[in-house]
RNA sequence: GGGCCGGUCGUCUAGUCUGGUUAGGACGCCACCCUCACACGGUGGAGGUCCCCGGUUCGAAUCCGGGCCGGCCCA
């Protein structure tokens, strides 16, 4: 039936054909017809168009893809779309870089141009990666976020939160990087050790001088209070009272809260507008004024006085030459300390006051840690990282963004300071270039002015799970929330608590039901991989050099499911190996099964029950295994049993039984064997589906199913349970008198004239295996007796010694 | 300062949730074997205070408490 194949596994030569083959099928479609059997749906990543779909990327998809293939073949119909997550200010900033012009140098539109077109070519190296990767993605699905269709749903869901009065605008703290000149969110902002220095200088108080240590003198201008610990003795009694601020001469009070540090400084903290984020909860706390030091440019402002028009740095040095000039500098002392950066140009973040545009997240809170008490956690420890994230939460999410390549705020102005929000219909519409359908303020008649802000990205990826269910056109309920939420840890309390909130927001539930939680790759150092570590290794140097099967089974194997992964070359070397083995023992099932006609009925023997046997407990093991989503697990059993049971002890003890039984026993192999191969090659397409699939067109022609990725997955039957334990006793046994054989220099296949076994309480499970001793050892004449000793012992079963001549 | 994760042969790692196996595998190392699917193979061997100290238990790599070290995240 089958031609000869070739001699040597090449992963070039099967892997870009059965991608063909799957899409042009359309093998891996979601039918959104089918109401027969239950949906699952993945919210797989829109992964960011950097252009480069590195390992970690892969981690990610692969996993994902095993869930996918999987739950595809136990009767699910899966949807795993694919999208990009187009926007976003490192679009920007490596457009400025590569044409070698600052966004400022063009017009709006020609710079938004810029960032679409490198984004499209970006996507399609990506895409590359991904279909190399072997991924069953239905990409009649895929969407990205730049396309006014997608952007018009972020949209949507912003004004319907408007509507809901979710949405608000207000003069709020805010952190602002000043070079990028945009607000961030808390999410956005890297904290970074720095050597600083910490002034110390003199307030006056009302019982003479009080000395303050600050890092941050050029704010004292907007110093509104002093702070002491309520139980300091130092400053009991200068609470309640009042101090002058230095060179401003402003009186301010003295106040008591238990979240000052006693220990650092004098114990004495100025609270300013905005210094850090404790000044503004401090701020609230004690409804203190507030003093706008600080522009969007990073230079002070007229409140400053003597500082005005500086910036920051150059204030803080003129302020501490002012201070020691009039005598209020005491000292000045060397401290680390951390600061905030900007997570694009690590430049120190200001808070600022802005207008800006924010979510209410704070009052979902407790909604949506007991909504993560409803998501199942793989691993469980993941939901941690979430709940602690929302707990330490201060302020809601500022979502309006001072960028170009972004999803436009869909809002106008009047100039009477009336707020027009699109209305569902308007939509998409770009207040940068779109009139909108009104001409004047429906309030007020007044003039309209366009908003300028766009939406922080996340506002995009944050409805994913609801847009590829359809939302809201074509909403299928069926996919939300996603049954899959698939992503690395360091993203939990960005994307999946975003999903959470804005699934809560907008429809009252989370937008998907379990979370698996992929682990970071490290370079083979151990560290982050990273291209400036020079650890880095590219999906594509990898693909090329071992294809995508064997690093799809390394990603399996290399670590538990959530633990980061080391890349090593070893562990493709070693998943290659495995591929090879499983490749020639295919070739050899081929050969000896090429003239296999389907028998009426078969008699088995012992090895051929023992096989069976062990098959069940595989397919038990490996499906336990990927319900918990322990692809480890899974994938060991998996190997394990095809590389130390099926090849290493069964195949060579059918050998003698092929060439020279009679048919019927031969046709009992061959239909063990193509049994056997065909349940392990369902199982392992999971994992790595083009060899399976060529394997199954070779052994099998493609039958019954049109691919085997997408046959239903194998259950045991346990017919055979009881002949595993017999099975093993008989198979330990010759594996003994083989090493006996190799360890008297023979070689395997020489001729024994005599052996005598004795086989205690084994002797009824070895005499029913006494032709596959025979046969497997070339033994002219065997003997097993219950009693007796013999010279040599088998290991497993001490019971069981033998005697040999050769 | 807080939270989380990890510490297992030279190296990488499984097992820890659900206590009991001779602590499993891989890489590397050593010895032997070209056996008709595979030398990208096979067989055997050396190599481990399961980070430390206590506790619970008949029994702890596993559970509890306290340290130490490393990583990540957050302040």
């Amino acid at each position: 039936m089958a031609e000869h194949m070739p001699p040597r596994y090449s992963p070039k030569d099967i892997e870009e054909k059965w991608q063909r083959f799957w899409e042009e099928q359309g093998v891996y479609r979601f039918d959104r017809e089918d109401c027969s059997k239950p949906t699952y749906s993945i919210n797989t990543p829109p992964p960011y168009p950097s252009g480069d779909f590195h390992v970690g990327n892969a981690l990610n998809h692969t996993y994902i893809d095993f869930v996918a293939r999987y739950k595809r073949m136990r009767g699910y119909n899966v949807l795993l779309p694919q999208g990009w997550d187009c926007h976003g200010l490192p679009t920007e900033v490596r457009v400025e870089r590569t044409v070698g012009k600052k966004k400022s140098e063009f017009q709006l539109w020609e710079f938004y141009d810029l960032c679409a077109q490198f984004t499209e070519k970006w996507i399609e190296s990506m895409k590359k990666a991904i279909k190399s990767l072997g991924c069953s993605i239905d990409w009649t699905t895929e969407y990205k976020t730049m396309n006014p269709d997608y952007w018009k749903r972020t949209q949507l869901s912003f004004v319907l939160l408007y509507e809901k009065g979710l949405a608000y605008r207000r003069e709020h703290p805010v952190h602002w990087c000043p070079r990028c000149e945009t607000a961030l969110a808390e999410a956005e902002v890297e904290y970074r050790e720095i050597a600083r220095k910490l002034y110390y200088f003199i307030f006056e108080g009302e019982k003479g001088p009080i000395e303050v240590a600050s890092t941050r003198p050029e704010l004292l201008g907007a110093c509104v209070a002093l702070l002491v610990h309520p139980d300091d003795d130092r400053y009991r009694d200068l609470v309640g009272g009042k101090a002058k601020v230095p060179i401003y001469g402003r009186k301010i009070p003295i106040l008591a809260d238990p979240e000052v540090d006693p220990s650092f400084g004098t114990g004495v903290v100025m609270v300013c507008t905005y210094g850090d984020k404790t000044d503004v909860k401090w701020q609230r706390k004690y409804k203190l004024p507030l003093v706008k030091l600080i522009d969007e440019k990073g230079r002070l402002t007229l409140n400053a006085g003597p500082l005005a028009g500086l910036l920051v740095e150059q204030a803080r040095e003129k302020i501490v030459t002012l201070l020691n000039e009039k005598g209020f500098l005491r000292k000045v002392e060397d401290i680390t300390s951390s600061i905030g950066t900007c997570w694009r140009c690590h430049t120190p973040v200001e808070i600022i006051v802005k207008e800006q545009w924010f979510l209410k997240t704070k009052e979902f809170a407790e909604q949506v840690l007991r909504a993560a008490d409803e998501i199942l956690w793989i691993p469980q420890h993941a939901k941690k990282r979430l709940e602690d994230w929302v707990r330490s939460l201060d302020w809601d999410w500022p979502i309006s963004r001072q960028r170009v390549f972004a999803t436009p705020i869909p809002v106008w102005y009047c100039e009477r300071g009336h707020i027009i929000v699109a209305k569902p219909d308007w939509l998409p519409i770009d207040p940068r270039r779109d009139k909108p359908p009104i001409e004047k303020c429906p309030e007020c008649g007044g003039a309209l002015r366009p908003e300028t802000d766009v939406m922080d990205t996340w506002m995009d990826s944050s409805i994913s799970a609801a847009v590829h269910a359809g939302w809201p056109d074509s909403f299928d309920e069926r996919l939300l929330p996603a049954d899959l939420q698939p992503n690395g840890y360091d993203i939990i309390r960005t994307w999946d608590y975003y999903l959470v909130v804005r699934g809560l927001m907008l429809f009252g539930k989370p937008q998907f039901k379990s979370a698996l939680i992929n682990g970071m790759v490290l370079g083979a150092d151990g560290r982050m991989m990273h291209k400036s570590y020079g650890n880095y290794v590219s999906l594509s140097e990898v693909i090329e050099k071992y294809g995508a099967d064997a690093f799809r089974l390394w990603v399996a194997m290399a670590a538990s499911t959530g633990s980061d992964v080391r890349f090593r070359w070893e562990g493709l070397e070693y998943a290659r190996r495995f591929l090879v083995k499983l490749w020639n023992a295919a070739r050899f099932t081929q050969m000896v099964t090429a003239d296999y006609q389907q028998p009426q009925e078969v008699s088995l023997r012992l090895p051929d029950r023992w096989i069976l046997g062990l098959l069940d407990q595989v397919i038990d093991r490996v499906t336990e295994a990927m319900e918990r989503c322990e692809f480890i697990m899974a994938a060991t059993a998996l190997t394990e049993f095809t590389w130390h049971k099926l090849c290493d002890h069964y195949l060579e003890a059918i050998k003698h039984r092929l060439s020279t039984s009679d048919g019927e026993d031969k046709a009992a192999v061959q239909s063990v064997l193509r049994t056997v191969f065909l349940k392990l090659l369902q199982m392992f397409s999971v994992f790595t589906p083009h060899i399976c699939e060529e394997l199954y067109a070779r052994l099998f022609n493609g039958k019954p199913w049109r691919s085997i990725t997408i046959s239903p997955w194998p259950s045991a039957e346990h017919r055979y349970d009881k002949d595993v334990k017999r099975g093993e006793v008989l198979m330990e046994t010759i594996a003994s008198i083989r090493r006996t054989k190799h360890d008297l220099k023979l070689p395997l296949n020489a001729p024994l004239s005599k052996v005598k076994i004795y086989a205690g309480e084994y002797c009824d499970a070895l005499k029913e295996g006494e032709s596959d001793i025979k046969g497997t050892l070339k033994i002219a004449k065997l003997t097993i007796a219950g009693e007796g000793r013999g010279k040599y012992v088998v290991e497993e079963y001490p019971q069981i010694s033998y005697d040999l001549e050769a």
